[in-house]
RNA sequence: GAGGGUGUAGCUCAGUCGGUAGAGCACCGGCCUUUUAAGCCGGUUGCCGAGGGUUCGAUUCCCUCCGCCCUCACCA
């Protein structure tokens, strides 16, 4: 560095350095940010992808190959590695890394209107983004390389990256400064990309199956659909509260009762509540009804929508990636390897019901038990539990603490228990329990289904129900009635199946990541006031 | 919310049984035309998370607070 703008600045402060640099290029007439530089670059992938057709028009004797194997590629300088009158650089495009070659006189000889282009060279950063053209050959000990003609600088980068050999690893500047993360861990992309292909392969599972997708409001003046505290917010020109919705059930129901017989819709919802690795306020919920349908036919949507998953990510990891969570992908289904748990995914999954997996894990029948049994039960297991709670949502706690560590495989809790299924329809042959199942694989709640309630009378009678639970001091109760859903199903929904997956907690298994915010770009974070 | 851990250079970390700090990477200068955690020579890093206390003296000991991590609790 010989200028005099770069001699007054403080070494110490990188920023300032980048700045004086790209100064620097503006005094000389060269743009920082250009427009359009990229025109004719090819991706990265797809030199390698041709490389072979490449190699043939190699020059053995120089190792260079020859005209027409010219080639133009931008992307970020990843690392440097300088050797006085020749460079190495890594760039990294979105579809992989590549090394170049600049060489001072090759530069110059293809370069003759600029007579400082290798002396520029010099002065680029990590970070920067370039474009080289040049041709392609392979070095001495192997590596694919481009030996550059002319370049060009596209993107001064005014920050430093992260440290090329330790990365970015504190968890908290992970997700404050995604991006950084994303140029740091490659798997963190990977990831992403595992979860957009999911999506994208339910949706068109489900558009095969004849379902429609159609949005439902987000801003909503009750809430339900589900047990949960939900945020509020406020209309100003109509000066009204509104809900962020918990569930989109019971509008996607009132799109049943219109005539639509096969709808889903996969999106937000929100949830105001705790954070932890299973739980964001904010999730991607898939929802969807299928008129004349019932649970038996969700279960067989629920095991085509995980095998059609798992079987997208597996082809994914075999062409794309490595990694060692999937063993094996095979037309049947898919083996992961988890933490050493070997799961198959195949279906049909097994199925238990909800009494006797109680039963089975703790000897417990709850049709016959009462609140004290579970409770001798928790202070004999030395469980912690709500002191306050009544029966049900003990038993529930019951089957969190007992059955649900044990559902690694793929299985479907079938069969509920009425009071802990306000939405679902009691099964004929006995109406204290209902036609629902949940869906769990490594331990986690994945989908959860029922036949639908569409007796009118019954639902008013559960929803009124839920209130008296909520005046009982159950805060994720319900407080009002929404009598305008109760009017849509006096109106006549036919029978139908209904189905709730939430989208990030599969991605996490088919990822073999425990936490949730391992596979969401941008997961809720306290604001940082002071100390750091 | 409870318990445990942790916070030192831009990054990853070491260290000070109390006398205001180091390494590697990054950065700056020099050498080097096939390197790849390039190498060699030289150089700069820092309110040692914040506030308070004890002390002649605190980054180190004590207290409070803040952030992050782990375990538990809460939360369909």
């Amino acid at each position: 560095m010989s200028d005099n703008i770069l001699k007054e600045i403080d070494p110490r402060n990188q920023r300032a350095v980048r700045i004086a640099k790209m100064e620097k290029l503006r005094a000389e007439g060269i743009d920082p940010y250009p427009p359009r530089p990229g025109e004719g670059r090819v991706s990265i992938a797809s030199v390698r992808r041709d490389w072979d057709k490449l190699k043939q028009q190699v020059d053995n004797e120089h190792k260079i190959v020859k005209s027409g194997g010219i080639v133009r590629l931008a992307g970020r300088i990843t690392a440097i590695r300088t050797h006085g009158k020749s460079v190495f650089f890594t760039i990294a495009d979105g579809t992989g890394t590549f090394q170049l070659y600049i060489r001072k006189n090759s530069v110059e000889e293809n370069m003759p209107d600029d007579p400082a282009a290798f002396e520029r060279v010099k002065e680029l950063d990590i970070g920067d983004f370039i474009t080289s053209e040049g041709e392609l050959f392979t070095t001495r000990t192997g590596e694919a390389t481009q030996l550059v003609h002319k370049w060009a600088i596209i993107c001064k980068t005014l920050l430093p990256l992260p440290e090329k050999y330790h990365g970015l690893t504190d968890p908290d500047l992970r997700l404050r400064q995604r991006y950084l993360d994303l140029m740091a861990n490659p798997d963190v992309k990977s990831n992403f990309l595992k979860r957009a292909l999911i999506i994208r392969t339910i949706r068109e599972y489900l558009q095969n199956e004849g379902y429609v997708e159609l949005e439902t409001p987000v801003l909503t003046p009750l809430y339900g659909g589900a047990t949960a505290r939900p945020f509020k917010t406020h209309h100003n020109t109509l000066n009204i509260d509104l809900y962020m919705r918990i569930a989109t059930e019971l509008y996607l129901k009132r799109l049943i009762v219109g005539g639509f017989e096969r709808v889903f819709e996969m999106g937000k919802v929100f949830r105001n509540e705790g954070v932890d690795r299973d739980h964001n306020p904010e999730f991607t919920l898939l929802e969807l009804y299928e008129a004349y349908a019932d649970y038996n036919r969700m279960m067989e949507l629920a095991e085509g929508i995980v095998i059609a998953s798992a079987r997208a990510v597996g082809r994914f990891v075999e062409e794309e990636t490595e990694s060692p969570h999937i063993v094996d992908s095979g037309d049947k289904g898919i083996l992961l390897d988890f933490e050493g748990d070997r799961i198959s995914i195949i279906p049909p999954f097994r199925r238990i019901a909800f009494i006797d997996a109680i039963k089975d894990a703790s000897g417990i029948d709850i049709t016959t038990s009462d609140r004290a049994d579970l409770i001798s039960f928790f202070e004999r297991e030395d469980i912690e539990y709500d002191t306050e709670a009544p029966y049900w949502p003990l038993v529930d706690k019951l089957f969190s603490e007992t059955v649900e560590p044990k559902l690694i495989e793929p299985t479907f809790v079938v069969d509920y228990p009425v009071a802990l299924s306000p939405l679902a329809k009691r099964k004929p042959d006995n109406p204290d329990l209902t036609e629902r199942f949940e869906l769990f694989i490594l331990e986690r709640e994945i989908a959860n289904a029922f036949t639908e309630l569409n007796d009118p009378i019954d639902q008013r009678k559960r929803m009124e129900n839920q209130i008296e639970q909520r005046k009982r001091g159950d805060k994720g109760a319900p407080d009002i009635i929404d009598e305008d859903f109760l009017t849509a199903l006096e109106h006549g929904m036919p029978p139908t199946g209904g189905m709730g997956i939430g989208i990030g907690r599969l991605v996490t298994i088919l990822c073999g990541v425990h936490a949730l915010k391992d596979v969401i770009p941008f997961p809720l974070l306290k604001p940082l006031e002071s100390g750091k």
